[in-house]
DNA sequence: CGGATTTCAGAAATCGATTGCATGCTATAG
DNA sequence: CTATAGCATGCAATCGATTTCTGAAATCCG
């Protein structure tokens, strides 16, 4: 028998050659683009065995003009927020032959053109970008070039789709429960004031207390970051303001834990005391002391919807979204009360 | 003044015909590979500019066979303790020309072998892969075929390199410091049996003990899964031995948090009654109630060392790694007793 | 049985950038 | 003033798979 001459990886011409058949043949058995005779094909099965043939991907790119990966943009790569789109999204992608290529943009707009920009240059088949501070306009632009699922904005161009969720609504929802446990002197720990989905929660906020006739108190208002140390100010702040509250709205599950501590710090309990909801359902937040009543964001299956979507775009095939709803989880973190 | 003729993204070769010269002449522009002129170098960039031409990576992948993207293999895209590793992979990455391909392995086997195929078929130039279940050999083995950092082990072949931290050390200062602290019932909640560095934790535990002599409670060894959920039943099952223990070596963090949340439900207090120390530090242990001490992984430094080092074995450049050392953070969950 | 149609397979062009080799031109040395 | 080194540049081959075009063989049908 003889063996292969080259230590080099096998291409198409070889295994031709060993099989007796043009390289044409080969590409067309390996692609199913025509049918090739039974003997051909046995030939041509066997030399790929024994020389295991694999195509080499960096050629089908170049002529096919397609990388079949998928670039990511996320903002963070470890928060829990997006890490958990990103695994739907890896889901989506698994055994379709795509891959996903990750960048972050950090939240800043320059950064995140700059990414995409570099994507595109690596010829990425679709784009998925996970919120993020560039324009609706900027987006629409860069789907000229690739087609886009965008998550956290509304767009429906013919290669830009994008969608979210109701943070309003779901905003709403919370405080209701909050007043349906008894609660009237409501705090609310805000997000970064340029963020959507803050003021969407915060207006939430503010519409449902006016809804309900209650007296909307300045001072139980205070600023957070969206993550623990802004909760954690936020307590202080409240706290010096000398107005009574018996329960929190935190914008988001970071600013819920920061706050939580600093009501632990002044031996203030949860729920007890003082109740606490959340926004966004983290893993920890099951395990948290107590485990939070938030408002669950459910990313994984967003991830999917935004994975399988720009398959669909870049396939041509029409497709719709079932956008995943937000929905109170309600956990031990909020007390009935009067 | 004429303008493009087509619609078509611009090629070496447009740009050549523009500017009145050779394709080869722009390559070596662009690559700096040859002095050019300076009045042709002054009419290539203009084109260049006017045409807004891009080099179409994929045709430099093909002919250099390099794809300039390095495959990282880890096992959950939504572990804290993933992320940060792949964060700092991301900063190592950054202004260099190279991309990371992520896949995850979910720690089995065989889907890590696979994933690993898939990315060696995509012709990443470097491999970098976090822990899981391989063995040394599969790696090597691999590392034929593609240049591998692996973190969680110990190698030192020609193309794979890998280190690992000292479990067992740090387990040892973990029980030490309890000890310190005037504990002498401390109990234990382990780690999947079949993980190394789970194994190297229990017997940093186990031989601190003997070391100061204090007698081993078989029935405070119990058994987790590096999960909430285990740490939580952990809880259960020390309590209902009738053992006495006064402190708790969670052997990570979230099943620190289960217990801390199993406590919490039976109100005992933390540290008050009884002590908690974890394994990992993730972000969220700074603001559990109380914040937790526990022994740090630097996974963002990790990942950055992985990232360089891998780029230098790449480059056939030597290197050297510090491996970045474990470290107990003092927190609030161990109260000095006795 | 002959002409029409389908099927199978090979030769060669192609994707777009890189690079070895050849060439013509200029600058320096003898 | 010629010989020679040195330098910029173009031509053409190359990376490895895909695909169009074309020819040959096989099949069909009256």
């Amino acid at each position: 028998m003889k063996t292969a001459a080259s230590s080099l990886p096998p291409t198409v011409h070889m295994v031709a050659r060993e099989a007796g058949v043009s390289a044409a043949t080969v590409s067309r058995f390996l692609n199913g683009t025509a049918k090739v005779s039974d003997d051909k094909r046995k030939a041509i099965e066997d030399v790929i065995e024994r020389l295991n043939f694999k195509p080499n991907v960096l050629a089908q790119n170049l002529k096919t003009g397609s990388s079949r990966t998928i670039g990511v943009l996320t903002q963070s790569l470890v928060s829990g927020y997006f890490t958990d789109a990103m695994s739907g999204i890896e889901d989506a992608l698994k055994n379709t032959g795509y891959a996903p290529l990750i960048v972050s943009g950090h939240w800043h707009a320059d950064e995140e053109a700059e990414r995409i920009e570099l994507l595109i240059a690596r010829r990425v088949d679709g784009l998925v970008i996970l919120t993020g501070r560039l324009t609706d306009a900027q987006i629409v632009d860069f789907s000229r070039r690739v087609p886009i699922m965008a998550f956290g904005r509304s767009l429906d161009s013919p290669r830009a789709f994008g969608f979210c969720q109701d943070h309003y609504q779901a905003a709403c929802e919370a405080v209701d429960y909050l007043l349906l446990q008894g609660h009237r002197h409501i705090a609310f720990i805000a997000g970064p004031a340029d963020h959507d989905d803050a003021r969407a929660r915060l207006a939430g906020y503010k519409d449902t207390l006016k809804r309900h006739k209650i007296k909307l108190e300045p001072q139980l208002i205070v600023a957070g970051d969206f993550h623990e140390s802004g909760g954690l100010q936020a307590i202080d702040q409240l706290l010096e303001s000398g107005q009574r509250f018996t329960a929190i709205f935190a914008a988001n599950d970071l600013s819920a834990y920061g706050a939580r501590l600093g009501l632990y710090r002044r031996n203030i309990r949860v729920p007890d005391d003082i109740s606490i909801i959340g926004f966004d359902d983290l893993h920890s937040s099951t395990s948290t002391t107590p485990p939070l009543t938030t408002v669950r964001q459910p990313l994984f299956e967003v991830g999917r919807c935004l994975g399988q979507g720009i398959l669909k775009m870049i396939a041509h095939e029409p497709f719709e979204v079932d956008v995943p709803p937000l929905s109170l989880v309600v956990r031990e973190s909020v007390r009935r009360i009067g």
